[in-house]
DNA sequence: AGTATAATTGAAAATGAATTTCAATTTCAA
DNA sequence: TTGAAATTGAAATTCATTTTCAATTATACT
């Protein structure tokens, strides 16, 4: 986690910004998480041990965060914003299960080269994509 | 378009909800229209013909255009709701341009097979997926 | 240290799309 | 024809996201 909270305050000194202690225990409480967080729970964890911390300032650095690099956008086809972590988080896929709403992180090489040629095909230049499975997860199967 | 409203009268009916005359305006309207239209889109064209016809009664009849399945929901990354045509439209993926906002339609039956493979080797069960690829397209990329 | 400048904070308000409520109206089936 | 059920549209509500603003805090520069 040092190396994530070092990369953070380097590139908000990058930009002319203040690594302030409200944006520390931001930052921390979001490298702690689980994946795939959203604002909302992330500003409920952080209010546990901070509570003068407002949503505000937490939907803030959650942007911050972002722009530094440490996390990602994760659409889950709901329409909420929610991040997972980024740095030395490879690129993957998701499986997302229709009944129990799990997801499962999924790479497979031979598709992403299919997925670049497809793109060159098309005289397009990619930069990334986003490949989500919706369907049942094994539990879910046996249940139905 | 027969063949659609002929499709979407069916299916009300079935459910035993009315075939009226704003829902088979509303209807008529998307069946016309370009892909990837939002609510707000569908109501402003629909008004111009049909001012009486209220926003909320487009919403409501976009809804049932989706259960009936003559439009499916179409995710462009913003968060906007958007539907397109679904009936007699065969399955694609989207070259989404960063730039300019247009995108292109693509299929490649080789990443559809692998997406399948992928799936059940994780012993999941893929009912459908959505496929984005993010990228600059030929006239964006000359320009950069 | 003192001061001007700039950034940060958090409450509250604004935004914007999606959705619900409700009273009035329309349609259907018996 | 009439009672029950569905539909309509304006307005209100919801909910996440984003902005505003006044107060506070930190930084840079004398």
């Amino acid at each position: 986690m040092e190396k994530e909270i070092e990369l953070f305050r380097g590139e908000l000194k990058k930009i002319h910004l203040r690594v302030t202690s409200q944006r520390l225990k931001i930052v921390e409480a979001f490298l702690k998480t689980e994946k795939h967080i959203t604002c909302d729970e992330l500003y409920l964890i952080v209010r546990r041990n901070h509570p003068d911390i407002g949503y505000t300032t937490v939907y803030r650095t959650l942007k911050l965060i972002q722009e530094t690099g440490l996390a990602r956008e994760a659409d889950l086809g709901d329409k909420v914003l929610r991040l997972e972590h980024e740095f030395g988080h490879k690129h993957h896929d998701h499986l997302i299960c229709l009944k129990c709403g799990r997801f499962f992180e999924v790479f497979d090489p031979d598709i992403e080269l299919l997925q670049e040629k497809l793109a060159r095909k098309h005289k397009f230049n990619p930069i990334r994509h986003k490949m989500d499975i919706f369907g049942y997860c094994q539990k879910c199967s046996l249940k139905q």
